[in-house]
DNA sequence: CACCACGAGCTAACAGTGTTAGCCTGGCTC
DNA sequence: GAGCCAGGCTAACACTGTTAGCTCGTGGTG
C-alpha cells in the first residue's frame, strides 16, 4: 500500500453534522440503557427517566425515536470502522501479495471483527441488522467501515463476500444460534481459511 | 453416502405437538400478515379481526405472542428445511469426493437458499434473526433444517461456517445493505468458490 | 429598566400495544 | 332437563410513541 493510501485507511469517519450538548446527553443515555438491558429496554421514557425530565421534553431536541436509533446507529458504525481501520492499519504492509501474509491479515481482520461484535453485542446488533435508513446516515460512512474488507482482500467482490460471512458468523454467535456446545472458533477458523 | 443416509436427509421435519385446528387458523392469519406486510404489522387485535373476533379471544387458543411468533417459526424453518433438502436430494450421488461435483454441489445448495431466502424475506427473517427460544421448538428441527450443509461439505465445521456465510448474505440482500448497484450475484459466486 | 422572545421544561391526552379478569351463551353430555 | 365448558365478548391495566398547549427563566433589545 502506497504511504498515501495508509493515511487514507486511517482517516477519520466522515462525520455527520454536529449535534447539540443536549442531544449528545440523549444519545449517550440511550447508549448506557442499550448496553446495560438491550435495545427492548429503550423507550422516550426510560431515556428522558435518565436524564431526569419528562418524555415529552425529549421532542425539543430530537424529531422523535427513530432519529436516535439512527444516531446510535451511526456511533455503532463508526466504532467497528475505527476497530477494523485500526486493525488494517495495524497489520503494516499491505500490499504484499504473499499468500501467508494475505491469510495472516484476513485472520486478524476477522479476529479484531468477532473481538469487536461480541463485546459490544447490543450496539453491532443495532448498527447492522434490519433496513438501512441510508439517507439519516452521515455521507459514506457506511462504506468507511467497511473499506477494510476491501483493503484486506483486494478485491471488492471479495470483501463483500468476506464481510457477509463474517457478519453471518457474528450475527448467528452473538444470537447463539450455534448448536450448544459447538465448536465456534472453528467455524470462524475455517472461514478465514476459505478466503485466505 | 449409503441409501439410509440418503433416506435420512429426505426424512420428514421433527414435528411438534399437533395444533388444533384453531390455532392453525390462527397461525395462518399472522402468516397473511407477515408476507403481506411484515411483522410489525402483526399485532394480537390485527390476527384477530382477521378471524372476525376480537383479541382478548386468542388466548383461549394460544399462551400469547410469543407462541405465535414461535409457531411461525417453526414453519418457517421447516419450509427452508424441505427447500435445502429438495436441493441436496435433486443433486444425485453425494457421497462423490470429486472436486467439480463438490462445487457444485455448494452451488446449487446456495442457489436454493438464496432463492428461498428472497422469495420469503419475511418469514426467512423471522425465523433466522434473534436469539433462538429452542425450548419453545420441535426437537430436532434446527437441526434438521442445517443438515443439508453438513451433506455438501461432508464436514460439521465446514458446515457451520458455510451455513453462517450464506446467512450473512442473505440478511444482508434481503436488508439492502450491500451498496446500491454492486453486483450481489457475484458476492454469492465468489462465497461457493470459496468454500467450494 | 422594561419588554419581549425563545429555549426547554412541564402536564394532559390520544391512539396503539400485549395481556388479564370476568361475564355470557350455545351446544354437548349425563 | 341440568350442568359443564369451549369459545366468544367487554372493560380495563400498564405500557408505547407522539402531539398540543402551557409555563417559566434567561438573554437581548428598545
Amino acid at each position: 500500500m502506497t504511504d498515501s493510501a495508509a493515511r487514507a485507511s486511517r482517516d477519520e469517519p466522515p462525520q455527520g453534522p454536529p449535534a447539540t450538548a443536549r442531544v449528545q446527553q440523549i444519545v449517550a443515555a440511550a447508549r448506557v440503557l442499550l448496553e446495560e438491558h438491550g435495545w427492548e429496554a429503550i423507550s422516550m421514557r426510560t431515556v428522558a427517566d435518565r436524564l431526569g425530565i419528562r418524555a415529552p421534553s425529549l421532542y425539543k431536541h430530537i424529531a422523535g425515536k427513530e432519529e436516535l436509533q439512527a444516531a446510535l446507529v451511526a456511533d455503532g458504525l463508526r466504532e467497528m470502522g475505527a476497530a477494523l481501520h485500526g486493525c488494517v492499519a495495524d497489520a503494516g504492509v499491505l500490499d504484499s501479495s504473499d499468500a501467508a501474509d494475505r491469510a495472516a491479515r484476513v485472520r486478524a481482520l476477522l479476529g479484531t471483527y468477532r473481538r469487536h461484535a461480541l463485546a459490544n453485542g447490543a450496539m453491532y446488533r443495532l448498527a447492522t441488522s434490519g433496513p438501512l435508513r441510508r439517507e439519516v446516515l452521515p455521507d459514506g460512512l457506511e462504506e468507511w467501515a467497511g473499506r477494510p474488507f476491501w483493503l484486506v482482500t483486494g478485491d471488492p467482490i471479495r470483501a463483500q463476500a468476506l464481510w457477509a460471512a463474517t457478519h453471518g458468523l457474528a450475527v448467528l454467535e452473538l444470537d447463539g444460534r450455534f448448536p450448544p456446545g459447538s465448536p465456534v472458533d472453528k467455524a470462524w477458523a475455517a472461514t478465514a481459511w476459505a478466503f485466505a
